[in-house]
DNA sequence: GCAGCATTTGCACACGCTTGCAAAAAGCGT
DNA sequence: ACGCTTTTTGCAAGCGTGTGCAAATGCTGC
């Protein structure tokens, strides 16, 4: 193998004429050293280039300070939106994120934990799929935190940061009776996480509420084609809906250029739409979606203290956070 | 701090009635173990939950397993499409990614290149930002194998990877001499790196050769506001022009953006417009751009294949690979 | 100068794993 | 049964670091 050679604390001691504890404790803020061997170690460090073996560090500190993150379709919008908050929060902790794409099979959501164990991770946080219960017991016995994001376990233990999605998709009827629509319809995929599945949910139960049937449709998975295809679906049905909930933005971009190009509809007033994510393409002006927002530094946030506080407190119980969808309000629905 | 407690090799032993050496072995492919006491002391890791610790793993074997990816934007389709194809393909080869955000402040690559370091990472792999050449020195001097993809620096030792970025913004111009158009433009944004400029020269010069002059803005940073900001610049010219390539699909959505919506040009009609990345976008139906294809998966393949070769090789001279973008054809040129 | 105290330093062990080496066990041909 | 070779096994050293403990050093006030 390729023979690495990068330079120990030894050879710093050995330059800086110390011990090679000095050295250590000239890396450890907080420890027992004179200013001036720390300055004398700290000067050898960096004509030598010297730089902290943090593998061993974890080893002794049983803390790597490493945080993995376990995630599917890493390149989709919303996801690398909150990739890019958890990285950069993680990093202002100073703890660093080591990348689990689970796009494969399935059941790498597993096998992801377990990569997560062998590295000593002090956290996984886990933005899609579900890990196995028995491997969630295994990350607490280990002492490992958990986070689940926007998948609703009932799991006790970790903790689970969730959106109002019922709730705000009962806004959205509201905001179409407002609009003077009268014929609803559900946009999603099969995926049938829950999240998209509390939706739906929301939204039928709301337009109940106000005596309106909703049409469901669901079409493969949560991206930009199935909305052109389930588009496709409502808008050829005799009693064509003139408002639609997509799940998803990407499902509502989808929609709208199937409605515009292949249905010559205009929005809004022929269709409205809502959409849910806030993704940076709602608001580019061939869409001026109206959606929900994730609030995903919030999300950040709230994940990266949570890892940061005493784990004593609530370790059998588990953590519960709802986080509010505020409606970013734009063009593709009438009268805002 | 958390009391942690993972299961050893010393516990899996004992369950297993064998010695230390034997757990170890029984996880190490190739090892001599008999498959009677492998298949013991699999089970009772299984039973125990183990899972051999990496950090410590990677102390004695000198290698970590570790590939560190050093990425700004993270959510800009092309970077996350990238990042989506590189963690699958090292996951592949048994690696695992480090994923450090330079959003920050500047200088940042260095940092995380001593980030790099510290975990004793076999590689970096950096898609943004260039790091100084005392760094880069550091890392290889430590047997850190570096990979630069799209950042054309000159330094001996790492592997680049490049595209044909002028001789494809060659290419460009006879697509759009070929539609008829003769009052040329460029758009670029003022990042000025490596891989823009070359398109943007290359775009001139082909021009030239063609005896046509083109007209070129740059704007701010490389995204959808700062192209519609250079679409105003440019639509508002006497002399309008007919045909813009923009160095980035992202550019180019905000400038037919701009263009339809506040110039009421019709595309390609009035204004044929070319991009370059093929972000996923670039396939919606309301920009139906014609683009460069980056060919991701070929970059992430070459990179990784290149970490698994031995380094003997050209551990001085480096490694300089130019890969192809092929052009998609879409409907935002005149007569593809 | 010296006792008394706070601070700094070095030694040595531990963390969990891999691996060379020699001893033990197993196979094999006669 | 024996000697021989091949495989398997356990011991112990080592990877680079943090840290408790005791020794050493530096201060302060007389």
């Amino acid at each position: 193998m390729s023979q690495r050679d990068f330079v120990s604390a030894e050879e710093v001691a050995q330059r800086a004429g110390v011990s090679r504890s000095a050295v250590s404790r000239a890396f450890t803020p907080g420890a027992s050293v004179s200013e001036a061997t720390r300055q004398k170690v700290l000067q050898a460090a960096e004509e030598l280039g010297y730089q902290v073996n943090h593998l061993a560090r974890g080893l002794m500190r049983n803390e790597s300070g490493i945080v993995c993150l376990i995630v599917s379709e890493v390149a989709t919008p919303y996801r690398s939106a909150l990739l890019r908050e958890l990285t950069q929060q993680l990093q202002i902790v100073g703890k660093v994120a080591m990348l689990v794409n689970t796009d494969r099979s399935d059941g790498s959501v597993d096998r992801a934990l377990q990569q997560a164990i062998r590295y000593r991770a002090d956290a996984s946080i886990i933005l899609s799929g579900l890990p196995d219960k028995s491997i969630t017991q295994l990350c607490l016995r280990s002492g490992q935190r958990l986070v689940l994001i926007n998948r609703d376990d009932d799991q006790p233990g970790p903790l689970r940061i969730n959106l109002d999605d019922h709730e705000a998709a009962g806004r959205v009827v509201t905001a179409f009776v407002r609009a003077g629509c009268t014929k609803l319809a559900f946009a999603n995929s099969e995926a049938g996480t829950p999240s998209l599945m509390a939706r739906e949910a929301g939204f039928i139960a709301a337009a109940k509420a106000h005596g309106l049937d909703v049409v469901v449709e669901r079409y493969g998975w949560t991206g930009y084609e199935a909305g052109k295809l389930v588009a496709q679906r409502l808008l050829t049905q005799s009693e064509r809906p003139d408002a639609v909930f997509c799940a998803t933005d990407l499902l509502a971009c989808g929609l709208m250029d199937a409605a515009r190009h292949q249905f010559s509809l205009s929005i809004p007033d022929q269709l409205c739409v809502v959409g849910f994510d806030d993704i940076e393409q709602a608001s580019w002006s061939s869409y001026d979606l109206t959606t929900f927002a994730q609030p995903v530094a919030a999300i950040a946030r709230q994940a990266v203290t949570w890892l940061g506080e005493s784990p004593s407190s609530d370790r059998l119980e588990g953590h519960s956070v709802t986080l509010h969808a505020e409606l970013a309000w734009r063009g593709s629905v009438r009268g805002g």
